[in-house]
RNA sequence: GGAGAGAUGGCUGAGCGGUUGAAAGCACCGGUCUUGAAAACCGGCAAAGGGGCAACUCUUUCCUGGGUUCGAAUCCCAGUCUCUCCGCCA
């Protein structure tokens, strides 16, 4: 959300800014919005002010006089919060604005490589498909999810459920002990107010899953990933600057519908309505946040390095941003059966894009009162990690060695193969 | 599901129709004292929004939304949430 002060000071500026991002912001309508609320508050305020003091006075005869004002207050409030929100209705569907470090693009491939790391495995035969490896262990069953549940889900079984579990406990343990977050277990669902905190509301609803619950209570949604409660844990606070910044971690599962995206990657779990994640959250002071992103994105490859699986860094161009990021780098590891390298973390910063939604705020050394910068990043998805460790440590049989950091948190097994 | 109790500033907690933006304590910040620290003492300390170049000033906010009243943190109604006891249950 932004700051409509801050769009004051330069409304052109302010459009110029998004058209990197493809939008094109009715300008003048915010313009006129914004005069015309401000023009009620200054009614409205005047009329308090007579009220208040003859209420003071406690003059009688001036009596009358005040319960006309109320008559007159009630109009113009209605009309003062009408402009208002109609205008915060405009305002919280326009994204941030991006870095002046993000690339100018339009979509996904205008985005820049930054680094690659680690040896691409070369096979002596056809490597293959994740889901086909899954298939033939029978630790993967499609078939089975379609039968309980519908497409785009999985049944992860036996062996690859216990290293489905084991990248998700060595993951959670390198974040704790080395990274310095702190492990949360929170819920997986969200109030609809939570949502809009980090922006999935009101203008992706889409791509949410929506809870139904017995009573008239707010509406509740199924987490697309633990970004939206870990972040909201410092909603509606000003929080004290010595307990900045704050790192949270945690493994989750998460919902998506997935709406839009009919066709593209229907095989195998690349895709999935729900799907396991480690997520990194940070709160830190607004001036932090870039230096905070090379350290999140660096927590982020640390995992992919201790895996041995190659990867590059991309940074994301304006136009293939997330909603609430200012700056958005993307971890792509490589996957053999697909020749190509294909998203398994995604780390942005939101500046103070989702601090003003959630009005988070701490007082910095000057007791000025500062929007905190927001921060999440895949630490890894875990789904997908899943994927990357079968098929790049896929053998000509079929069988999968698992990569050491991982066989402590799987009773020592070397080796996934069938019986 | 049945019966009660409550929701006040960063926290604890008073207030129960008018000078209460709100006592007191804690925390925090500044100062005195001290070799330094602690203690003690003195002082400061809410947020959001509007107006103003500024000094400053105005408005709103005591869970939310209505109502009574010239005037509501305080009275009435509805809702949300939290806690305690009983029942049920992982």
């Amino acid at each position: 959300m932004h700051n409509i002060k801050e769009i004051r000071t330069d409304f052109d500026y302010f459009k110029n800014q998004l058209k990197s991002r493809n939008i094109d912001v009715d300008i003048d309508k915010i313009k006129e919005l914004d005069e015309t609320n401000r023009k009620y508050i200054q009614k409205k305020e005047a009329l308090e002010s007579e009220k208040k003091d003859i209420s003071k006075s406690k003059d009688e005869s001036l009596f009358k006089r005040s319960k006309e004002i109320s008559k007159e207050l009630e109009t113009i409030t209605n009309e003062q919060k009408q402009i208002k929100s109609e205008l915060d209705k405009i305002l919280s569907n326009i994204p941030n604005i991006p870095h002046k470090d993000v690339p100018i693009g339009d979509n996904e491939n205008d985005n820049v490589e930054i680094s690659k790391s680690g040896n691409i495995p070369s096979f002596d035969f056809k490597p293959k498909t994740h889901y086909e490896l899954g298939e033939k262990l029978n630790m993967l069953d499609f078939d089975l999810a379609t039968k309980t549940t519908g497409s785009r889900f999985v049944f992860v079984k036996d062996k690859l459920a216990l290293l489905e579990r084991a990248l998700s406990n060595f993951m959670l343990d390198k974040h704790v002990l080395t990274n310095g977050y702190k492990e949360i277990s929170p819920p997986l669902i969200a109030s609809e107010n939570t949502m809009y905190g980090t922006g999935q509301l009101p203008k992706f609803e889409n791509d949410q899953f929506e809870i139904k619950f017995d009573e008239n209570t707010d509406r509740k949604f199924l987490i697309p990933t633990a970004e939206v409660i870990l972040t909201n844990i410092v909603k509606d606070k000003i929080v004290d600057l010595k307990q900045l910044p704050m790192r949270f971690v945690a493994s989750t599962p998460c919902f998506r519908k997935e709406a839009g995206s009919y066709g593209k990657d229907t095989k195998g779990m690349i895709r999935q309505h729900q799907f396991y994640k480690v997520e990194l959250v940070s709160i830190v002071e607004i001036d932090k946040c870039l230096d905070e992103l090379e350290r999140m994105t660096n927590c982020a490859t640390g995992i992919l390095d201790d895996l041995g699986l190659p990867y590059r860094k991309m940074i994301l161009c304006s136009g293939d941003m997330g909603f609430s990021a200012e700056k958005t780098y993307d971890i792509e590891v490589w996957l053999p059966s697909e020749n190509k390298y294909r998203e398994i973390s995604s780390c942005s910063s939101c500046s103070s894009f989702q601090a003003t939604r959630m009005k988070t705020r701490y007082k910095n050394n000057n007791k000025e009162t500062l929007h905190v910068g927001t921060l999440n990043g895949s630490g890894l998805a875990v789904g997908r990690t899943l994927i990357a460790v079968m098929e790049n440590y896929q053998q000509s049989d079929g069988s999968i060695v698992i990569p050491e950091k991982l066989r402590p948190y799987m009773n020592n097994l070397e080796k996934i193969s069938s019986n």
